[in-house]
RNA sequence: CGGGGCGUAGCGCAGUCCGGUAGCGCACCGCGUUUGGGACGCGGGGGUCGGCGGUUCGAGUCCGCCCGCCCCGACCA
């Protein structure tokens, strides 16, 4: 490709909107452009890599049995019915009407779709084991797109779907793809973990994600060096201390002036925090049948740690779930500042594991200005659920091990869920196997988002002055420089000319640099654009003997003679590929 | 949806407080010089100042409403 025709132009600063590096790199060096919030263009040298990476994963999913096809983007909402998704996801999910008035669906994902397929194609066992995967286009419409391509709204996704006919078939598409997954990244150049995660909006009954780890992810992970376990926060398990056992005292109430907080109350009471209980108080929305319902939760928990919010959602399978107003909480007979399980009415109350354990602690008399103390779990109140809803911090005991868990950030680059019959129950994906039997089809969802993973690989590879592109993902492997300068002009014009037909020729992929700008211009948009091997040609490489050589990683330039460029650059092209491969390995499941 | 910031040429910004008819750098076009790390000179093109309404003799500037983008939070595969 000729730079003077390439469809894009760099830029010398970065649009304002920019603020990470990749979001900044990739539009200064004129590989996406934004067209609203969270929706972008891809210009020619962002959609080759994409093309690129995009491979990868074809090769990797055909290597453990997929079958490339495409769904649509547009659905009826009906399939999104069946699944009743239609009623749990709320204003995240693309929707119109057709021209007829029939409710339509923007594809978030594409279960639905492949439920739909299922249940008119699988009769037979004899049909299973089977995957199926597309690259297309979904629609979320988040609340807050940010970061670039970090986080948007319009994408495309790897998206397989894994059929089974027992769950020890899922159990192998599952392993499959985890190792598949891996091999994607590394082939990528993205060094990424996989933590086991929450499964969210898509069910299930396993999940994974696999994260990059940056300063910019969204995520927080919860990791052990001791041992390697390694957890999103939403589900992050605790070792968690044992409260050390004494009798149960008589409750007494205490007068405690202008402490609403723990903090406070402590301080005042001269007890430790952990002697405490704290009330929490969030509205739920509750599905029921094809409806909703609101529901009050008083979450109570330790005064000296957080209540995690998707363990509370996910303890009480709500939808949606958002802190209570004041006037909310006092119209279930509670006082904010001064909460108690003890003397409530018509809430769901959900306590903490830790909560039964821990004897006589203070608590509030839902009287403004009032602590009870030496509260006790199951004599004085009692909970409908009581489960583990601690929020994981820095510092706190890994569940395995015990050794102080480390938080990082990361952001979540693919995942895997263990489906099972959830869509296949709702949706009448059954088979008749050997036995005779009908059974639902057991299912597996896996997906990567490949404009998320292009911008994580900038993220990863970068300097000061640009992009870095590993090998395999890279637009062109060659940035071809000429330098007509004044008096050779001509001459070395036509040396570049034939090094661009020649390298071409020899199936290497050249982006050459032909436009009437000064070396300096040239130089630093090549550093720009990234490209693995930089070649220049010029009157001073010419009396030097050759072409120049430089390597994007590497600072060194050397000069190479005429008749070795081609044999040293596909030299290099695999030697960077080598590197690359070598860091596929087996990786370690980590089961249930 | 809550909090904050910002919308002036393709990009980065000044001008807004204090109203007087729009400017700087880069980029772009032409000519000439220059030619190994973001060159120089001369000449040029490009703006409904986010939109609508109001105040005023006069609005980029003041007032109101709306829209968009970014950041933090909520949310999220």
């Amino acid at each position: 490709m000729r730079m003077s025709r390439l469809f894009s132009q760099t830029l010398r600063e970065a649009p304002s909107e920019a603020e990470i590096p990749s979001h900044q790199l990739l539009l200064r060096a004129g590989f996406i452009r934004q067209m609203a919030a969270g929706i972008f263009s891809y210009l020619p040298l962002a959609k080759r890599s994409l093309t690129k990476i995009e491979n990868i994963m074809r090769q990797e999913m055909n290597a453990i049995g997929g079958q490339e096809m495409s769904m649509p983007v547009v659905q009826p909402a009906d399939i999104w019915k069946e699944t009743k998704r239609w009623y749990q996801i709320d204003a995240e999910m693309g929707r119109f009407k057709d021209r007829n008035g029939r409710d339509m669906a923007l594809a978030m994902t594409h279960e639905e779709a492949v439920g739909d397929l299922v249940r008119r194609e699988i009769r037979s066992y004899r049909q299973l084991p089977a995957l199926i995967y597309h690259l297309q286009t979904k629609f979320r419409d988040d609340p807050r797109p940010r970061a670039g391509l970090i986080r948007v709204r319009e994408f495309t996704m790897k998206d397989s779907y894994s059929l089974d006919a027992d769950w020890e078939g899922l159990d192998k598409q599952y392993r499959a793809h985890f190792q598949a997954y891996f091999n994607i990244f590394n082939r990528c150049g993205l060094p990424a973990i996989a933590v086991k995660s929450d499964v969210g909006m898509m069910g299930g009954k396993l999940a994974h994600e696999y994260m990059y780890l940056t300063p910019y992810g969204e995520d927080t992970l919860l990791l052990c060096d001791a041992c390697g376990y390694s957890a999103n926060r939403q589900i992050a398990h605790i070792r968690k201390p044992v409260p050390v056992p004494a009798a149960a005292l008589p409750v007494e109430k205490v007068s405690t002036p202008n402490c609403k907080t723990i903090a406070e109350v402590a301080g005042f009471l001269g007890v430790p925090t952990s002697q405490t209980a704290k009330a929490v108080f969030m509205i739920a929305t509750l599905p029921e049948g094809e409806k909703t319902i609101q529901r009050f939760v008083f979450a109570v928990i330790r005064g000296d740690m957080e209540v995690n919010e998707t363990k509370l959602s996910n303890a009480v399978k709500a939808k949606e779930l958002r802190p209570a107003t004041e006037e909310e909480i006092r119209a279930i007979g509670a006082e904010p500042g001064y909460a108690s399980p003890v003397g409530l009415k018509d809430a769901l109350v959900v306590v903490d594991d830790l909560i039964p354990q821990s004897p006589n602690m203070v608590a509030g008399a839902n009287e403004a200005g009032y602590h009870l103390k030496n509260v006790n779990y199951g004599r004085d109140y009692s909970a409908q659920i009581v489960t583990d809803i601690a929020a994981a911090q820095e510092g706190d005991a890994c569940p395995q091990c015990g050794s102080p868990l480390r938080t990082v950030r990361g952001v979540e680059v693919g995942n895997i869920f263990k489906l099972g019959t959830r869509y296949s129950d709702a949706m009448g994906c059954t088979f008749l196997d050997k036995d005779g039997q009908i059974k639902p089809v057991i299912m597996g969802s896996y997906g990567i988002g490949s404009g998320r993973l292009l911008a994580c690989i900038a993220e990863e590879h970068h300097d000061d002055n640009g992009l870095i592109w590993p090998v395999s993902v890279a637009p062109f492997a060659v940035h071809l420089v000429v330098l007509p300068g004044k008096g050779e002009g001509e001459t070395v014009t036509v040396e570049a000319d034939q090094l661009y037909a020649d390298l071409q020729a020899a199936g290497i992929e050249v982006l050459y640099d032909d436009r009437p700008e000064s070396p300096g211009v040239k130089f630093m948009d090549a550093d720009l654009l990234g490209m693995p091997i930089r070649l220049t040609v010029s009157e001073r490489a010419h009396k030097a003997g050759g072409v120049e050589f430089r390597r994007r990683d590497q600072s060194e330039k050397r000069i190479i003679p005429q008749a070795e460029v081609l044999a040293t650059v596909q030299a290099e092209i695999a030697a960077l590929q080598t590197a690359l491969d070598a860091t596929l390995v087996e990786a370690t499941f980590e089961g249930e």
